[in-house]
DNA sequence: AACTAATGTCGTAAACTTACGACATTAATT
DNA sequence: AATTAATGTCGTAAGTTTACGACATTAGTT
């Protein structure tokens, strides 16, 4: 019997990272900020997305959060940026998630029976 | 003035697979079954899990919907896989997306001022 | 000093997610 | 026919997310 798990570092890594990821706005801006090397400000943005001024506040503290982005504060102005060290961490993370290609591997059944199913 | 966009349908589209992968036990299934190629029962997963078995069952569900994940019914088994064609448009769309390279782009600022910050 | 622009924060409602136990279902086994 | 194993579905409580308007903050402009 194989006994349960914590859920690894890595797992939680990349269940957190696509959790900051899981939004439209936020998929948006993170496109947005990765391809413009340089910085925008949060009007720049409500101005594209469809939603209020506030509601993208709250999205850019999320990805901050996450570490996905930096802000340069410079008031009453902010200067967004990807923040290219996570970013890579997050590629990474992502790519060995996803590229991992199939091993073939027996699953365990549980069942005493005789009749178990084929093509296991 | 840049007016207000529609969120992109692939900007959309990853989001609902971010989201897909935004727990760390559905994570930890995509994971195993992405590299078994076979298939796996979810008794199998219940037990190295740190859930319980209807919540295991919606998490399930979840991927189903998501389009990542098949089952085959042979009851009272139901082995689940990866789900092959997904999984590979998930891994388009996101190395489309994490990949992009920065290129240089203006931001653009709407203030009508004459002391605007510098190093735009 | 008052006004304005660009933002963040708070309060809050509505919607969604996660987790779990209890019940339902299906076919093999006794 | 009753029992058992492997699962799914329902109900529901607790927690989280999303959205938005109203208010707060900061510094340049008049």
């Amino acid at each position: 019997m194989i006994s349960k798990i914590e859920f690894p570092v890595d797992t939680i890594e990349i269940a957190n990272i696509a959790k900051a990821i899981s939004h439209p706005a936020r998929v948006y801006i993170l496109k947005k900020l990765s391809k413009m090397n340089s910085c925008c400000y949060s009007g720049d943005l409500v101005e594209e997305l469809p939603i209020g001024r506030s509601t993208l506040s709250q999205h850019l503290k999320e990805l901050k959060y996450a570490g996905l982005i930096q802000g340069e504060i410079k008031p009453p102005y902010i200067k967004y940026c990807i923040n290219r060290k996570n970013w890579e961490k997050a590629k990474k993370l992502f790519s060995g998630f996803l590229d991992d290609s199939p091993v073939i591997m027996e699953t365990t059944i549980k069942r005493k029976s005789k009749t178990e199913p084929v093509n296991l």
